[in-house]
DNA sequence: TGTAATGTCTCTAGTGACTAGAGGTTCAAG
DNA sequence: CTTGAACCTCTAGTCACTAGAGACATTACA
């Protein structure tokens, strides 16, 4: 049996971390001492490096629910989770370029002012007053 | 003499954005009519557009306000604009990578299923409670 | 067995950058 | 002068946590 903290070490979650995914319907409601103390088994270390993986994936809290109900009936179609990861894939990728348009104007934004003169002749401030000094839409 | 809702159009910024902004300082409280509505002159309407274009291109509320200072005093250094750009850069530099390691595991993951089986052999599942499927640190 | 340190409990509020809604007032067009 | 759109303030909600207060539990060591 683990408590929060023997959990919260394993996973690299915070400890209040965790108690909010109990409170968002993530983690089942664990066992308790006679202290009030969560203790938590195998499933609930499990879960949580689920849980833990797929956040570093950038799923939302959302989609990880609809994930572990998937896992939870290992007969159903995993069609659904097919479709999440996808989505999650395209997400991913919009926001790439989205930044990558953004990498570019900041990279010729920033090479228009070193920092050596006075602020009222700066191409960052220029730059930022006046859309028309950009290349690219964003 | 601009309504607010006038400077919405313009900038394309939300109405309550444009009160939030206010609130949060990076705009001057405008001159009101009798009836207390906001009335901005084209300083008003500049400041704002100088605004959305940092929000665009990621710029905090913070940095913004860092920017609008010194843009309000030509005479000083811009060595901390050119320092808030730079920073800003290399942020976004850092989103960039990060997604595409995401990218690239998310990948690999989605191809493993294609949606036509059972969540009990879900390759998506499966690699999400086990991170040593993954060949990427994330 | 005593005590001190660490861990845990619940609860509330704060983060950033808005967005939504309620309930009321003012403006501009016809 | 009326109507309807635009405007006002204020509060609360979003997402995924994070911080802090104040109280109780557990564990390690003397």
């Amino acid at each position: 049996m683990y408590s929060i903290g023997d959990l919260s070490r394993r996973t690299r979650v915070k400890v209040p971390t965790i108690r909010y995914y109990e409170k968002m319907g993530l983690l089942d409601a664990p066992e308790r001492t006679e202290g009030n103390q969560r203790r938590y088994d195998a499933a609930g270390l499990e879960r949580l490096s689920f849980i833990r993986h797929a956040r570093d994936l950038g799923f939302s809290i959302e989609a990880i629910s609809e994930l572990i109900e998937l896992q939870l009936h290992p007969d159903r179609s995993c069609q659904a989770a097919s479709e999440i990861a996808n989505s999650q894939l395209s997400e991913v990728r919009s926001k790439i370029k989205r930044l990558r348009t953004l990498e570019k104007e900041l990279e010729r934004i920033s090479q228009g002012c070193k920092g050596k003169g006075v602020s009222g002749d700066c191409y960052v401030l220029a730059s930022l007053a006046d859309h028309q000094l950009c290349e690219h839409e964003h």
